[in-house]
DNA sequence: CATATAATGAGACGATCGTCTCGTGTCAAG
DNA sequence: CTTGACACGAGACGATCGTCTCATTATATG
């Protein structure tokens, strides 16, 4: 039984990968939704090759906007010493709204492949179907105010700022307000500093 | 040329739509997503004629789970006779809360075609592709304390609570903080008071 | 260099989608 | 009751989906 240490391989595999999932973030750019074929084709890959890689063509949608459209949010605050939160969690959510509503096309189809997929994989094991930038970005604009919160406090105010920080907002205001960009910014950015100043409150009283 | 006037026939069209939209909003209850053939045979109905009123399955699938699975507001404040605002908008909350977590697979499956579907026609004309339940909810809720809002701020906190209020805000929770449903209900009620009381304050001050 | 093994390519398969045409049934005005 | 306009059913069509099998290529190791 000579057996043999199986090939790595493991850097061609991630490069097909990247390959997949940056043709089809090239191909979403437009808000057109590529058939799993049209991006096969794009990353110079066969049709059998992508689906052994992605279960399906949700799954590959998911992943492309995220990569392709990903600023540098250290860039952010590098240059900047301001310490008041409520400025700093101001700013980062516009940065996050500027991204959101320049991709809008290519974040709808990730956001739509993302809740149907989820849905189907409820009766299913969990899987890791979707990351989290605005957690990083929340924590950071938070950071330096980070010991005037009581902890409870904190985790609070996270978790309602990423109601507002995302993409699902944009969604509520486009579609269902039907509000245009500019009032959708003022309406975050007034209710990202009430939350932010109320928990500050919360947090110093008593 | 004798032209006689067309006949009607429009209740058997309403009847033949309705048909088609409960069924689906019955299939959709599992969480699965039906095929249209799977639709037009729950509803008596052929293939065809499914198509005939609606564009594509998303079209046929966005209007369903919202006529089945709708409360009634009114009782909400019916036998109550609190006024404050701030106690009125966390209980329609909490109504919103349940009714969207307890139809949480018909409920993706809706938001998934309706966010997808608005990016389709972003190109072409514009349509009333969405329903907006939250808003009647919202307004109803703060009615009592309506003129202790100046206009401006009034119409800032309708709509930052729509942003907390609807479906969107699930997802949120489940797919992107992974939070239990008792977690976000406390964390969106903590918000939802956090902004009446902030657009109170400023209502008042100066 | 040689070779075992992993990664890929090619293509068939049934299911569903969305569009189309043509024939049949049915309502309601005259 | 008659009849014209309209709703509906049946089914073909190509495109895409997701799965499968089998042959071919590429890679890392000895």
């Amino acid at each position: 039984m000579s057996k043999r240490k199986p090939p790595e391989r493991s850097n061609q595999r991630y490069r097909t990968r990247k390959d997949l999932i940056d043709a089809a973030g090239r191909l979403m750019k437009n808000g057109h939704k590529p058939s799993l074929e049209e991006v096969a084709e794009a990353a110079r890959v066969s049709r059998a090759t992508a689906y052994r890689y992605f279960p399906n063509v949700e799954a590959l949608l998911v992943e492309a906007p995220l990569d392709t459209a990903a600023p540098d949010w250290d860039a952010l605050f590098a240059g900047d010493a301001s310490i008041d939160p409520e400025e700093r969690v101001d700013r980062a959510e516009a940065a996050m709204h500027r991204m959101v509503f320049d991709n809008e096309a290519a974040i709808r189809l990730m956001l739509s492949a993302s809740v149907a997929r989820a849905a189907r994989e409820t009766d299913g094991e969990a899987v890791p179907y979707r990351q989290n930038r605005r957690t990083p970005l929340i924590e950071a604009a938070l950071a330096p105010a980070r010991t005037r919160f009581k902890k409870a406090n904190y985790n609070r105010l996270r978790a309602a700022l990423a109601m507002i920080f995302g993409s699902e907002s944009m969604v509520v205001f486009r579609d269902v307000l039907r509000l245009d960009e500019k009032t959708a910014r003022a309406v975050k950015s007034w209710a990202v500093r009430a939350l932010v100043r109320a928990a500050l409150d919360e947090s110093q009283a008593q």
